[in-house]
RNA sequence: GUCUCGGUAGCUCAGCUGGAUAGAGCAACUGCCUUCUAAGCAGUAGGUCAUUGGUUCGAAUCCAAUCCGGGACACCA
């Protein structure tokens, strides 16, 4: 084998690969035997053991007919004299075959990256993918849940770039619909003219008070045909309606009913919602919901208007957020773009027509239901308008995947998109991904607008700064070198930045609680222990000032432990990316930056008999000195860049 | 009822393509600031990994059943 070239595509290899590498070519020079990189299992080492990786080779011995120490024995004393430039020593406990790495693969390792500030960072691949997130309602302002929703599609977004991927950010407004009437219909009644300008009100928040205001109006008038129904006088009701409520009040009364809380909330809900829609502003909001869509001046006017008021907050709140889009779709331009796929797919025979006219698709094969593509009157439904976009998106960009970033309330919706843009045999159909993420609730339980509970988004915002900058108050840390200008700075990268990590540490697929409290919290595993840790290495790297030949400098001696720690996290970063990009799901890569600020907090203090065991500045030696300037200012450039990919930023000193 | 996701320390979560004595953070308790930022570090305590059975050299991880919790199953979006 030729040593040299071998050394050197070693050397360009993350050290797991180059590890699977070489264990490959071993089994087949000692057992010939093939077997594929994937399935040899190699961990990071137990640190109650020698070693940094460790290859699991239990399952070599089916092939190798010995012992499992003996097996490991064998591919230990192979690795050390044919890779010596990888494996320098090796021990065996059990099944598990510990490997030292040799500290040269280290610290050209660290040569090659220190200076990297985009470490990470994969090259193009072409493909192209589109990220459709945030996607709000414009009749009411952002709350937790958007929040959620936006920083994981921006930072998957920013996930798929890291990886060579070409993204495009997408929002599809849903800006009509009966719930925007419901807003435009009480300002009309209840306002008195007032806008955003003349109250001083956010426009989204002025919107959303109409709504809610709406609300209470419908709550009011429903309440007397509520108990009309209780009383079984039917009277604002006709046709189906009336039996069918018959029925509900005849069951509300069964004695097994009565005694089953959940049952008779069932009913009631059942029958409160019936009523709602027999209130005459509910009526109302409807004809405004016809005058829009047959396109009535006025109408459209005071829609344009109120939306416009609407998309003025939600920038102001987006730009806060530091969350952006390269493309907005808005329903009212899209929700008929569905009709004729629908009509193509009736033509196909994929879909098929009831009697009263309305277009359906049979999934019972697959399944699942029946379910509605276009109603009897011609109109459409939410999935026509979801088919709509579908294709209308791949027309414009051709992406190579879509992914739809949406709570998992939805998965049913989306599985049936899926099936059908599949079974019409549309281009765009396998692209769509739905990135499913769980709810925030909090403490109590869910977020219920019913009942006030539901955390805005702005306030939220507002708190956690205001967090920031009492906590910095009180730490008693020395403030009179930064300017009003840095303060706030500093207040809103540590709040902001406390906020996203708050929420995008856990995995997106759970639900999560959402503790006020403890999101407050700047200490443990948050986004200001990460940033409290770049600030101290920014803070030595001045101190240190310029050093010369730093970046043709390569350490030779021995590594000391957490030397080593520190430079084998750093190294995991590119595969950390990669996991990141095939679970989708940020929380990879904070809790791994957060094990790397960890990682360095303990290199930080380590002492001796009150001697700092990895001093920089006063470091026993020049090349010790170089050594760990090139660790931290690794480690600094992958916690700038892990928290970036989260779309939060790290200061220069806090 | 059917489908689906989840149940790991007092709390919030990692670990889940099977690997060594199950890890963090918060809360509780001990220590550590005259030397590079204590928003930190070191340590103590806290676990029938929901339950039962199975597969395996090996199970928190895979399979099955059961229990508990969330969500979905609209001519709402």
């Amino acid at each position: 084998m030729l040593s040299l070239p071998l050394a050197l595509i070693i050397f360009s290899m993350s050290v797991v690969q180059s590890i699977r590498t070489a264990a490959v070519a071993a089994i087949k020079s000692l057992y010939d035997q093939t077997v594929v990189e994937t399935d040899i299992s190699i961990n990071t080492t137990k640190p109650e053991f020698e070693g940094e990786y460790t290859i699991v080779v239990f399952s070599f011995t089916k092939f190798s007919r010995q012992k499992p120490e003996e097996t490991g024995q064998r591919i230990g004393e192979y690795l050390t004299t044919h890779y010596p430039e990888l494996v320098t020593r090796f021990n065996v406990v059990k099944g598990f075959l510990n490997l030292s790495i040799n500290d040269a693969f280290w610290t050209q390792f660290l040569k090659t990256s220190f200076h990297d500030v985009n470490i990470g960072q994969q090259p193009a691949n072409g493909k192209k993918i589109m990220v459709e997130y945030s996607s709000p309602n414009t009749n009411k302002p952002l709350h937790l849940g958007h929040l959620r929703n936006n920083f994981l599609g921006y930072a998957i977004a920013e996930i798929m770039k890291a990886n060579g991927f070409e993204v495009i950010k997408a929002n599809l407004v849903n800006d009509r619909g009966i719930h925007i009437c419901k807003s435009m219909l009480a300002w009309q009644l209840f306002a008195h003219g007032d806008t955003p300008a003349t109250t001083g009100i956010k426009g989204d928040h002025l919107v959303g008070d109409y709504y809610v205001k709406f609300e209470s109006v419908v709550k009011e008038q429903a309440e007397p045909i509520i108990d009309r129904v209780l009383e079984s006088n039917f009277t604002d009701f006709e046709g189906a309606e009336v039996e069918k409520l018959e029925k509900l009040v005849t069951a509300l009364h069964k004695p097994e009913v009565k005694e089953d809380k959940e049952k008779t909330g069932k009913i009631m809900d059942d029958i409160k919602e019936m009523s709602r829609n027999k209130t005459e502003i509910m009526q109302q909001a409807k004809i405004m919901l016809q005058q829009w869509e047959a396109g009535n001046p006025e109408v459209r006017e005071l829609w344009a208007t109120m939306n416009g008021w609407v998309y003025e907050g939600f920038d102001q709140t987006y730009k806060r957020l530091g969350i952006d889009f390269d493309k907005i779709y808005y329903e009212s331009n899209t929700y008929l773009l569905g009709k004729d796929l629908v009509t193509k797919g009736l033509e196909k025979g994929v879909l098929f027509k009831k009697e009263d006219n309305s277009i359906w698709i049979d999934l019972t094969a697959d399944g699942l239901d029946q379910k509605l593509l276009l109603r009897g009157d011609g109109t459409s439904v939410y999935m026509t308008q979801d088919l709509g976009t579908a294709v209308l998106k791949y027309d414009d960009y051709h992406m190579d995947q879509s992914i739809h970033v949406v709570a998992d309330e939805q998965n049913y919706h989306f599985k049936v998109l899926q099936l059908i843009l599949e079974k019409m045999g549309e281009p765009a159909a396998p692209g769509v991904l739905h990135l499913s993420y769980g709810m925030v609730e909090l403490p109590h339980g869910r977020m219920k607008s019913r009942e006030g509970t539901v955390v805005d988004a702005d306030d939220m915002i507002v708190e956690m700064v205001q967090a920031a900058e009492e906590q910095t108050k009180e730490s008693g840390k020395n403030l009179d070198t930064f300017s009003e200008d840095e303060l706030h700075e500093l207040y809103d990268i540590v709040g902001m930045g406390g906020l996203k990590f708050f929420l995008l540490r856990v995995d997106p697929k759970k639900k999560m609680i959402f503790d006020p409290k403890e999101s407050i919290d700047l200490h443990g595993f948050t986004a200001t222990f990460i940033q409290y840790a770049h600030a101290r290495i920014k803070s030595i790297i001045r101190e240190v000032g310029e050093v010369a030949d730093l970046a043709t400098f390569q350490y030779t001696g021995e590594l000391l432990p957490l030397e080593k720690e520190l430079i084998k996290l750093n190294e995991q970063f590119p595969a950390v990316l990669a996991e990141a990009y095939r679970e989708l799901s940020p929380s990879v890569i904070a809790n791994y930056i957060f094990s790397v600020a960890q990682s360095f907090n303990s290199f930080y203090a380590e002492k001796v008999d009150g001697v700092y065991t990895y001093a920089v500045t006063r470091a026993a030696t020049e090349e010790k000195k170089k050594l760990r300037l090139q660790i931290i200012k690794l480690t600094a450039n992958t916690i700038a860049q892990g928290m970036k990919l989260l779309g939060i930023r790290v200061p220069e000193r806090m």
